[in-house]
DNA sequence: CGATATTTGGTATGGTCCATAACAATTATC
DNA sequence: GATAATTGTTATGGACCATACCAAATATCG
């Protein structure tokens, strides 16, 4: 075929191929149609998860906390003694892209690397006081301002559904 | 504080401080806690597009199309006769990084810009031939191979579902 | 009309995130 | 005790995203 390399003015365009705008007043060129688009569960994923993200970053801003750098705190909360390659590689982060990682939080006095006794090579991840209390802090900021944002906005019972099938796809796909 | 700088002999570790392995067998040292982690929308919403991502891009390796680049097709067929700005912007994309999307989907034939003469400055987006044929390829892939596999893990209503709560999030949160 | 502002596609550039290779120190294995 | 494996780390490159800027074309308005 080849495209003819120059092409249309305004032909079959049904609408407004007449004269003037359709709407009568503006200039909002009538959006596009997003079609099977809407159906892709990639897509429309994707979508979901930059908002989110988006909000989360703003509810955090007080606290300058990424999800990642959340995930880690809550993770290592939750696991004190995990040594680097444990922490990073369940949260799917290559050991080499959490170093930097650390040592920002490091540097911030939220967590800290301690040189375990055991096994000379690895280096302990432990919070310091006031990583607890930031993290603490973002936690119910998360809850007030994030989450609940969530419940308003598919209700309680919805939310749980969807993070299941998330965990679902998460866990199984 | 300031965490004394070397710690832990294995001391308040319950299960296997004593001396083998709990599991009598081997090396896995037991899983993390992921605790909070787990109900965290963001994390788990992530986690899931990322499984989502990856599986789309195992079933179009015979077309090597990314998700991104799919979307474009997509979009393109669906709305013929619009410029770079109006796909780009539509799909999230900022005009700078869909030069260099269009450049290889040019280069491979799926796609061809078009110098509108309503405006000299546009170039209108078209899919070529092998353009429609490739996306008729990848449409049949998708739902064949991806998102039928959504459907044998969720079942269709819960898909669907899934789907609803992730538009409502991407377009109202 | 003509001067000025705006829009379009494009280049250049920098940031962030992700992935691989390689390395020294330490530990495990045989 | 020699060799292999592991841990944290550096260096590096790719993919993706965001901003500033530019020339050509068009729109706007005195």
């Amino acid at each position: 075929m080849t495209v003819s390399k120059t092409a249309e003015k305004s032909s079959e365009k049904p609408a407004d191929a007449a004269k003037g705008r359709k709407d009568a007043s503006e200039p909002q060129a009538e959006a596009l149609q997003l079609g099977e688009l809407s159906e892709q569960l990639g897509y429309v994923l994707k979508r979901a998860q930059l908002k989110v993200f988006e909000n989360f970053l703003r509810c955090m801003a007080s606290l300058q906390l990424t999800p990642a750098q959340f995930s880690v705190l809550l993770l290592v909360e939750k696991n004190p003694g995990r040594n680097q390659t444990e922490i990073a590689s369940t949260l799917g982060i290559l050991r080499p892209n959490f170093v930097a990682m650390l040592d920002n939080l490091e540097s911030r006095d939220l967590c800290a690397r301690i040189r375990s006794t055991n096994d000379r090579r690895s280096h302990i991840l432990v919070l310091t006081d006031k990583g607890k209390a930031v993290l603490a802090r973002a936690k119910k900021l998360v809850a007030t301002k994030h989450e609940a944002r969530l419940n308003d906005l598919l209700g309680q019972a919805n939310r749980e559904a969807l993070l299941g099938m998330l965990a679902k796809i998460a866990n199984e796909f």
